[in-house]
Formats: structure tokens, sequence, C-alpha cells
DNA sequence: CAGAAAATATGATAATTGTCAGCTTTTTTT
DNA sequence: AAAAAAAGCTGACAATTATCATATTTTCTG
């Protein structure tokens, strides 16, 4: 469990891979690794993280509440992702609640660490600087999508985005299994109008569902839906 | 035109305050200077901008487009904003236009020379760093917003929003003059719809409307529409 | 300044989406 | 395994928002 970052192979997916032999061992020794159970909260909103969090498995959403009281999920996080540099490196308080999807194992590296290599080496801070513009170039094609595009359109490309980033195998189900519920607070919907989607887009045969397992049979034709044809 | 860097106010308005009067002096010397009339686009997606704008005078709003078809105004940047690092960071084609909302004033500083900053100056590159996690944080409340909030709760807020960035004077109208086509673009709404809520929100005397000046009468209440109240 | 073009405004109507109620199925707990 | 709770589903209806048509006002252009 207290493994060794030097060895793990999780690290090569982020900016941590930046890092020197020596800087990866002075991080292995004051990390702290822990599993969180599907349903608990990796960390709320308005709490000092104080560090970041290294992703070893499982996925968590990342939420922000609405002032008119309904989650919004912001972004999935699986493995290999960090999450936490934003607000260490604004020196705030989180904006947004982390909560685990299926069971993770994470391990969480103290600030103090990350604001040092920070200082120390310029690779590590470039690659946390390209991460955090390809978040914000993610975010603005979110925002499009979300102020442009109808309900319909954003199922369709949640779907496929789903199929991109949560999917192993070609004919399988997708990987992660998301409630109705939080697929409604990924696209901003009333959970009814997602259901009732999903199962119109059944009827067409461009999905399968199989209780929370979804097959996506037809991508093209989901993605025309996107497009807004 | 031709100023000089090192005695310039702008920039002390953005993460070029970092930089020693060396760097300064030497990005002098190799900046360009630019007028940009009103409608005039300073940078348009899929260009590659190779390098960074600083915003001497004026407002310049950023769009993209939509697949169908409508432009969404992501953000307002005005005087004292940079604007092209994201693209500069990731390497990659502006995924964003850029179109002067009034005339304006801008100095343009070659990538290699940013570059070079960010290799050697450890203090510019956390203050960048800072400014796209500030901007990050921004886009993850928009999206929420997006998500969640009505045509009418969407319209206070920025009305609100642009009161707090756009505005010299208390009484006095926004600086910004938006045409009822550009509100609509921030809010992502029709034209029609934005223009339905101004006039119903000068109706019940929350603003008042003179052509393109918009006066805050009643941000308090404003506010609670924002908050869906 | 006149005419044309663009922007603004408003009404009528259709399409989309949200809300509430009730029912069924699945999951969890005891 | 039964009971309780949660999640999923569907219908009816209301509210929001988009679209189209048209009128008016403002801005631009020669």
């Amino acid at each position: 469990m207290a493994s060794r970052c030097e060895q793990c192979i999780i690290r090569q997916l982020n900016s941590l891979n930046e890092l020197s032999r020596d800087e990866l061992i002075r991080i292995s020794a004051c990390k702290t690794s822990q599993y969180v159970k599907k349903g608990e909260v990796l960390f709320d909103e308005g709490q000092y993280i104080n560090g970041v969090f290294c992703i070893k498995d499982g996925v968590c959403k990342v939420t922000k509440m609405s002032t008119n009281g309904r989650d919004q999920i912001v972004k999935l996080i699986k493995k290999g992702d960090l999450i936490g540099e934003r607000s260490l490196i604004s020196e705030e308080a989180s904006n947004l609640r982390a909560t685990a999807i299926n069971d993770m194992e994470v391990c969480f590296i103290p600030k103090e660490e990350i604001v040092r290599d920070l200082k120390k080496n310029n690779n590590f801070t470039m690659s946390i600087l390209k991460e955090l513009a390809s978040s914000l170039k993610e975010a603005d094609n979110v925002i499009v999508d979300m102020a442009q595009k109808t309900v319909k359109q954003r199922l369709a490309e949640t779907l496929l985005h789903l199929q991109k980033n949560h999917s192993s195998s070609e004919d399988g189900p997708l990987d992660i299994q998301l409630s109705r519920e939080d697929i409604a607070s990924i696209i901003g919907t009333a959970t009814e109008s997602a259901i009732r989607l999903l199962s119109s887009f059944k009827k067409e045969k461009l999905i399968s569902l199989k209780g929370k397992e979804i097959y996506i049979l037809d991508p093209k034709s989901l993605q025309r839906i996107a497009e807004g044809f």
C-alpha cells in the first residue's frame, strides 16, 4: 500500500512524470495513500485541500452546487489524473466537491512538497501549466455546448465522451456506471428528461441499456445528433 | 506608440509585472503595437497566434462557434488583460476568436520571448499559472450557470458581472456597449429572448435603457433573480 | 440628407424542457 | 426472505425558450 512513487506506473500518466528520481523519493516519503469507497467525498466545497490527489484507481465526479440547489457535474476524474492543483495554485479553498463514483485508491501529496517542486523544477511547472491550459480549453468547449446545444445534443455528446474516455472494449458496455441522476447532472437537465431521452435513444437503436450498463451501438448517428442534425 | 514596456502602467495589471527590468527591455525591443478598430478580428479560430496580446485599451469579445452555427461569447477581455497564453502554452492553434467590441490598442509579444521568460523566470511562470487557475475556476462557474440557471437568471447575473467589471461610475451607465445580439451570445439564448427579458427588467425598474446604454438601477433585486428567487 | 441596411422591438406560435404524481423495478437493510 | 428505501420509468401538464413574421427605430453609406 505504501508503495514507492519512483516505481508507480500511474505517475507516468500525469505531470508527476516530470519529476526527478530524487524528487519522487522525497514525495514518496511524505505522501499518504487511502481507499475511498463509492459515494464517499474526497473533498468538499469550501475545504482547504492542502495538497494534490493522484488517482491510482477508480473514478470520481467533480461537482459544484448551483445557487438553485442542484448539483452540476463539472468533470469526471479517473485513474492517472491529478486533482487539487487548481486550489493549491490559487491558494484558495476548493470551489468543487469530489465524490467517488466507484471504489477508489488515491495518493495524497502535501502542498509543501508540490510547491517546492513547482519552484525548483521548471519542467514540472510547465507540465502543470499545460494541463491547466488543456482543462481551460475543454471548459470553454463545455460552456459553448451548455449554452448553445439542446439537452438531446448534450446527451449524445456525453455518451460519445464517455465512450472515448471511459471504455476499454469496442463492443462492451461503458466501463463507468453512472446513475440516471448523474447523467442528468452532467448534461444539466432534470433526471426525468435524461431518462426519457435515454429511452428514446434506445428505441432508435443508438444505444442499448442493461440496468446501469450502457452500450454505444451507433456512434455515427450519435455524432450527427450531437452536431445538430 | 512604440512605448517602452518598462514604463507601461498596463503591465502592472497582469503577469508581465513579474518580469525584471532587463526582461522588459528585451520584450520592448521585439514587441509590436497595433490599433484594432471596432468589429475587427484580433485572431481567429484555427489560427496560430504565435505570441501573446497585452490589451492597452478597449474591450474584445472572445467567442467560439458552436456546431449548430451560433457564436457563443466565452469571455470579455479588457484593458490590462493578456490573451493568447493558453494557445501558446498548449502549442496549438487557437480554439477561439477575438473580436474588438470598441476601438482597441494592443501590444503583441512574440512567442519566443514569452517562452524564454517562462523558462527563466519562475515568478512569471507562477503568475501565469495563477491566472490560468483563476480562469479555470471562473469557467467552472460559468458551466454551472449555463447548465442550471434559466435565461432570466443568466441575464441578471451577466448584468451584475458587467457592472462589476465594466463600469467606472456608480450611477452612470455601463462602460461597455454591447449589441443585443452580443448580450444574447453571452447568456446563450436567442436575440429575441434577450431583448424581451431586458424589456421586462426595464419595466420592473431593475435597469434602464437608452439605446445601447444600460443603467443598473436595482442590483439587489438582480442578485436575487440571479440566485433563483 | 435620402435611401438602404442593420439593429431593436413585439406578437403569435411551436418546440423544448421542467415539475409533479404515481407506478414499477432494483437495491439495501434488517 | 421480507420490508423499506432508493432508483428508474412514464404520463400529464405547465413553464420556458426558440422561431418566424413583421413593424419600428437607429445607423450607415453614398
